[in-house]
DNA sequence: CGCGTATCGTTAGCTATCAAACTATTTGAT
DNA sequence: ATCAAATAGTTTGATAGCTAACGATACGCG
């Protein structure tokens, strides 16, 4: 009757591994009242110091839209503050606060137990094979955006 | 400064690969009025029958509670029906109405150009090895149901 | 300078997800 | 038979994501 092999397309897989892992990286995050989302601006921010808003959503693949709730609930809970620009009045400067430091470690320690798990009798060779096949298909995911080429 | 190399883990790439296959499938999709997660029940729907929410519910790795209103919104627009069981009156079967049928073909072609997208440049071997590695990676991510042992 | 366009952040309305608590019903142990 | 425990579906309250539209500001071209 249906002509369509959903059970092995490689959809259906990225889907299932993907919510496997936010529900393993939220629930060892939810005690510290933290959620995956979160983690990730945290990380970004860590990484890449001050940014502006659509910075920010554009480093994690988000519309700038869906990132307002989302700093509103971290700024709400003294992780992280808004500074206007005063070179340009439009634009925010997100900065973490001291009280990002201290939940630091505790992600870090979350995501490494959860990445231990995922790969637990896996050899270093299929996790790389893994991350290189993964990056070919968002690369033929990705649209082309006419201001910032994707290369190689 | 950072201790975790996050742009190089497997749950970055599942993420965001995840992600780009989510809103590859939405915005071809969305002309029909259907979402990925509707398209999602009507591919069990159509594979396994008739169900209970329960059973529908695990069958897609999802929380009893999260599939209600994704329910209501299908019953709403007259792709589906719930219907009491007489044997256990807690229980309610869903059934397709013959507008599902009607949007399969549309669910199918969206599949079919979204992961011949998705795998241009890659061999079969290549995909067949990706979803290996995903199964792998699901299979370690999955928690030990006592009812219902994970089976190799 | 002035006006159209682009950009930044936001809001509104929709869909989706979870955990926790609730109601109704069934099952099981005594 | 009775009552506690388990099960099915739902509700509540929170987080998250998208598109479309909006107000404020910056930029560009005449």
């Amino acid at each position: 009757m249906l002509e369509y092999d959903f059970e092995n397309s490689v959809g259906h897989w990225v889907w299932l591994t993907a919510h496997r892992f936010q529900r393993a990286m939220n629930s060892e995050l939810q005690p510290h009242g933290i959620t995956f989302r979160q983690a990730q601006v945290l990380f970004r921010l860590a990484l890449d110091g001050q940014l502006s808003q659509v910075q920010l959503a554009d480093r994690l693949n988000l519309e700038p839209a869906s990132l307002v709730p989302v700093l509103d609930r971290m700024e709400r809970d003294g992780l992280l503050t808004r500074q206007n620009c005063s070179e340009d009045r439009r634009r925010k400067i997100i900065k973490l606060q001291p009280k990002a430091e201290t939940v630091w470690e505790t992600i870090v320690a979350c995501a490494r137990r959860v990445r231990k798990r995922a790969t637990r009798g896996m050899t270093a060779g299929q996790v790389r094979t893994l991350n290189e096949l993964l990056s070919d298909v968002v690369t033929n995911l990705t649209p082309a955006k006419p201001t910032d080429e994707v290369e190689g």
